[in-house]
DNA sequence: TCATATTTTAGAATAAGATTCTAATCAAGT
DNA sequence: ACTTGATTAGAATCTTATTCTAAAATATGA
């Protein structure tokens, strides 16, 4: 009666995982509105009144895989982040981590970037609500540690993200649809500099 | 029975028109796989068959609203690019005309950048295609002349459009969606500044 | 260990909506 | 006016999401 606050749901958690594995898996090969809850049933060997007692409706479980993805995401990135103290190296590592993790990741990253959670996501969702306000808060505590100090320029918080990672998102959408562009590493290294450009503290000479 | 290369469909192209504006009214407040075909009807007072007379079914009809808004879109930043002779305002000036755009056209510019055409647009669409290649090649023509005459760092030619374009499409997608962003002027002067620190040749000196 | 309650799974039944089809209507050329 | 092809209507069909009922599995408590 009481849930428990452990974890032993050994079948019915797994049964969860197989379905939402299967669901990425359809959905990036085909899309979202071409992939019916059949093909879903079919690859995850569950039946369909499974899939709608774990998950609702299909919008409800493109939703579970969204959160499943980002949340690894976003962990890796504030870690990545928090664990470096020079602004330079901090910006041009957050560039490499987000490039790495699509590379390492190229079904999520399709899932995740591709097609956001424009759709399906009202970003009005609790669950995702809270977990970005929370990613944001600390990113944003990051670059104003290192703007106070001088490193880095003083820009309107909401910027930092577009500027730091814009160029790496219009990217990916390239790289992972048709390919025949230049490499991720190569990428990362120009993204970083471009970013460092732009953003370090005294790059204003520019004005003119 | 030979088709006129002049242009007359009154009848047709308006209703052809009417519906391509009600499916984008649909599509931006609903969402596309919200909106049913019924809607479109009942907003644009066509019939079933008209529609699909014209389209052939809803993933065409949303390519067509697709290509309607993008070729616009389109159009106007290559014409802003080509008349600025001078590198840094037609840095400026590209980055305006993005956000400028996107402020006058809400409706189309949810609907191109915030689902792309990832869905619908296998990017093997002949019509699509051929637009970009076009597109892409004027862009990449002006960097490189600028290239030549020293005024712009070297870059490898599918980078810049992400650089200078991916702080926009970051921003917007925030801007469109929950709002209480900076304001879109605002931006566009701080992404100016960013985008010609990044790309103008000798800023390099950061490399340490 | 057995009886009972709760969660999970199956798959058939239903409902919503996309697409097709057949037959009118219209516009243009002769 | 007459023929032909394009366009429009809307009913019929077909696909797929969702709901529903009941069976199986699992946990709980004596």
């Amino acid at each position: 009666m009481v849930k428990k606050t452990g974890a032993t749901h050994s079948r019915s958690e797994s049964r969860r995982k197989e379905i939402i594995l299967a669901a990425l898996a359809c959905f990036t090969e085909q899309g979202i509105n071409e992939t019916s809850i059949t093909d879903i049933r079919r690859r995850s060997k569950a039946s369909v009144g499974s899939i709608y007692h774990h998950f609702g409706n299909k919008e409800q479980l493109a939703r579970a895989v969204y959160i499943e993805g980002i949340r690894d995401y976003q962990a890796g990135l504030v870690d990545v982040l928090e664990r470096h103290e020079d602004a330079r190296e901090g910006v041009f590592a957050i560039i490499r981590y987000h490039l790495e993790w699509a590379k390492q990741n190229p079904e999520w990253t399709r899932f995740l970037f591709q097609k956001r959670h424009a759709d399906f996501m009202s970003s009005t969702e609790k669950q995702f609500k809270e977990m970005n306000v929370d990613f944001a808060r600390r990113i944003a505590a990051w670059f104003q540690k290192h703007v106070r100090a001088g490193a880095l320029k003083r820009l309107p918080p909401d910027l930092y993200p577009c500027i730091l990672l814009g160029p790496c998102q219009e990217f990916l959408h390239h790289y992972l649809a048709t390919h025949t562009v230049t490499s991720l590493d190569t990428a990362a290294r120009e993204f970083g500099q471009a970013a460092w450009c732009a953003l370090s503290a005294g790059s204003d000479r520019e004005a003119r």
